[in-house]
DNA sequence: TGACGAATTTGACTTAGGTCAAGGCGAGAC
DNA sequence: GTCTCGCCTTGACCTAAGTCAAATTCGTCA
């Protein structure tokens, strides 16, 4: 396979680019699709090159020895996933699935590798990304250390909605279990603390639709990392 | 201040570099010098370069808004310290303080990031160096989200007594509190898991001093992610 | 040695959130 | 329509771990 569209070079990865290189890298990169759900790497599996996104969201995440998940982030079109393997040369890390119907672009490792060694604008390119990932996970260590689910959903929840331009309702990508996962709580729990939200007036559920009738609200619990009180008369 | 010694230069960061950048950053570094506790940075200061320790060891932590706080890393020397803000451009994405006395090479950010672009191997250097982080990052999340205390500090205890190359007495290298920090938790809490370890035969106490009778045991409850019984008769 | 302050331990209590076990509900199949 | 399989919610319960407060121990400086 080969031929991927201008996706590829148009993403941060190959900018700045001389376009003789961003057409060599279009011809060089390979394509794959992934269903909704389906593996892309496994922790452990031997890593051979770098994916980036293309369309659709790549889900990676870490398993407990007894099946729950804590997803570290969710990739969109234009992000790498696989740096690090790739880098370290050995084996991923974490997991990845598709978060949705997904289209990626496969960059071979040596060949990538040599390229960095070439190409400076491409590994200051990697540095800011990978750079921009480490202040990610700080945070979500900071979430999960400091935050109760309450503030990890509110966060979670306002940063959705900024980044779909504020709309009046926003809808969930995935399912409430899903949900869970990112915010590293229980489907049970994470129920419960809407229900919390709800009866505060912070916050309007209708199946996978949304409404945010108090944004400052929210941000108050992000702020204080917890939901101070439960009013209810 | 300047001329810090082939410390700098020893460090990974530089490994591979023409003998002639190595000097040439041997003379541009300037040298600060840090008592134990003493502040490097504090989020949201204004980053202005790279530190490198050449000494003792700084400690980079989150603080949530109550005053408690959360390791995320200890760097000791030869590592990179205040990459992410360097690279990002703005402000510090935590705060850094020396765990114990500390020295570090200070490298202005203009001139890094120039280095950066003519040289793909401090590149590359830097790369694997964020690549390793990010790992290290992946980890603590995974930790904080599914294993509990005894299995933090198991993992932290092996951890520690394999890097001093398996001495029959480990020694903490700073208070119990601090460790608490390093593990999410507080020192009662972590007093109380030392008891419970104690009285299941895997771990010695005596102020600082550590003996750890049966590793094999500890990496068990480092796999299971719990100590499960508390076996007293 | 003795005394002070910090570090640590211990006890009693509270609480966020996980687990298990029923239901309830909604969207597509038929 | 109504059956039905997944999701989602709810209730009851349990437990790890945080908090507050009161000892107790330790290190060190005079």
């Amino acid at each position: 396979m080969s031929a991927t569209s201008s996706e590829l070079t148009d993403s941060y990865l190959f900018r700045d680019l001389p376009a003789a290189d961003k057409a060599e890298w279009s011809r060089l990169a390979s394509r794959r699709t992934l269903a909704v759900g389906e593996r892309l790497f496994s922790q452990g599996d031997k890593a051979t090159g770098l994916f980036v996104v293309l369309s659709g969201g790549v889900r990676v995440f870490k398993l407990s020895p007894d099946g729950r998940r804590q997803v570290l982030h969710t990739f969109g079109p234009g992000e790498p996933v696989g740096e690090v393997a790739m880098l370290s040369g050995g084996a991923y890390p974490a997991n990845a699935e598709a978060a949705a119907s997904t289209t990626l672009a496969y960059l071979e490792r040596a060949r990538f590798l040599q390229a960095l060694g070439e190409s400076p604008q491409l590994a200051m390119n990697l540095l800011a990304t990978l750079a921009g990932r480490l202040k990610l996970f700080a945070e979500v260590i900071e979430d999960l250390s400091f935050k109760e689910v309450s503030a990890r959903l509110a966060g979670h929840l306002l940063a959705a909605w900024e980044a779909q331009g504020q709309p009046s309702r926003l809808t969930l990508p995935g399912t409430k279990g899903e949900l869970a996962d990112q915010l590293g709580t229980a489907p049970e729990t994470l129920s419960r603390t809407m229900g919390k939200l709800e009866r505060a007036g912070l916050l309007q559920v209708k199946g996978r639709s949304l409404g945010l009738p108090d944004p400052e609200g929210l941000r108050s619990i992000v702020e204080a990392g917890r939901l101070e009180r439960d009013k209810e008369p």
